[in-house]
DNA sequence: CTAATTTAGGATAAAAGAGTCCGATTATCA
DNA sequence: TGATAATCGGACTCTTTTATCCTAAATTAG
């Protein structure tokens, strides 16, 4: 979202964005560098490097991003934990469980990056506000 | 939902149970103890011991469960993790996010363990057919 | 070419969760 | 009253997940 919401041509470092949004610099940069890898976010090393949109924030959805964290084992997965659960063989929860499951994936896949960017825009500008801070964006020894 | 399907008025001992289901026993001792804590189950110690159900399983629910093993954190937690994000600083997913654990909490409510026990009353039979095998309930030391 | 900056990714550490074990306690039966 | 059959609950272990750290590689400015 912080990086939709800059939509700048120039690439952003990690430090930039944990130091407006005040969370650990490692901790960004795994979900930043795994989000890359999937290609929803492009990388660039060295000087005015950091991090970019690798798609379009309208194309980029929950799913996307659910999928690249978490996978996507749990639109499969027996909610009761049966590994013998099937169409042929259902658990007590199956076909409740199969509807909820349903509207949430319908939810992630419709729910894009752009939109949610533009919901928190005032919350997201409102840490961005508070950067000049002391908070260096590491967590220990401050190099 | 096994003890359910008994409807007996003598106890359950952990041990059938477990043999019947095919499940470790200090497994299932330790959740059977949580449920019973809750009063959702009963239990006796000794001979003749072994636990039943507390209440009639018409009056069971899932969400009862969920209560007694996970606790109710996610019918507050915010879905992005955000500890400000309340109905004045809501997060992007605020109100999704809302139906989507409002449909689950009223299924949950719904949802009873007679039921539950009625849909799987034939692979809870299988399971227990199965019993004369070699399994005895415990994983280690055959005592 | 060198120094500075920045990400990459493997290694390590810390935390959480799940599962197991065991001694203590309680109850029943003979 | 003693032997036996059970649960109780804390301690322990194992696995998984989460978070952090560190060195290498890439890029650019000067």
């Amino acid at each position: 979202m912080y990086l939709a919401l800059k939509r700048s041509d120039r690439m952003t470092p990690i430090k930039e964005l944990t130091q407006s949004l005040r969370i650990p610099f490692h901790f960004a940069a795994k979900i930043l560098q795994r989000l890359a890898r999937k290609g929803l976010l492009v990388s660039l090393k060295g000087r005015a490097g950091g991090f970019g949109l690798g798609v379009a924030p309208t194309e980029i959805t929950l799913f996307h991003i659910v999928e690249a964290i978490d996978g996507v084992e749990f639109t499969r997965r027996c909610v009761l934990g049966l590994p013998a659960c099937s169409v042929e063989n259902p658990c007590a929860l199956h076909e409740t469980w199969r509807e909820e499951r349903d509207r949430i994936y319908k939810m992630l896949v419709r729910k894009s990056v752009a939109e949610m960017a533009r919901e928190m825009k005032n919350s997201l500008h409102g840490l961005a506000a508070t950067k000049d801070k002391d908070f260096d964006g590491y967590q220990t020894n401050h190099s």
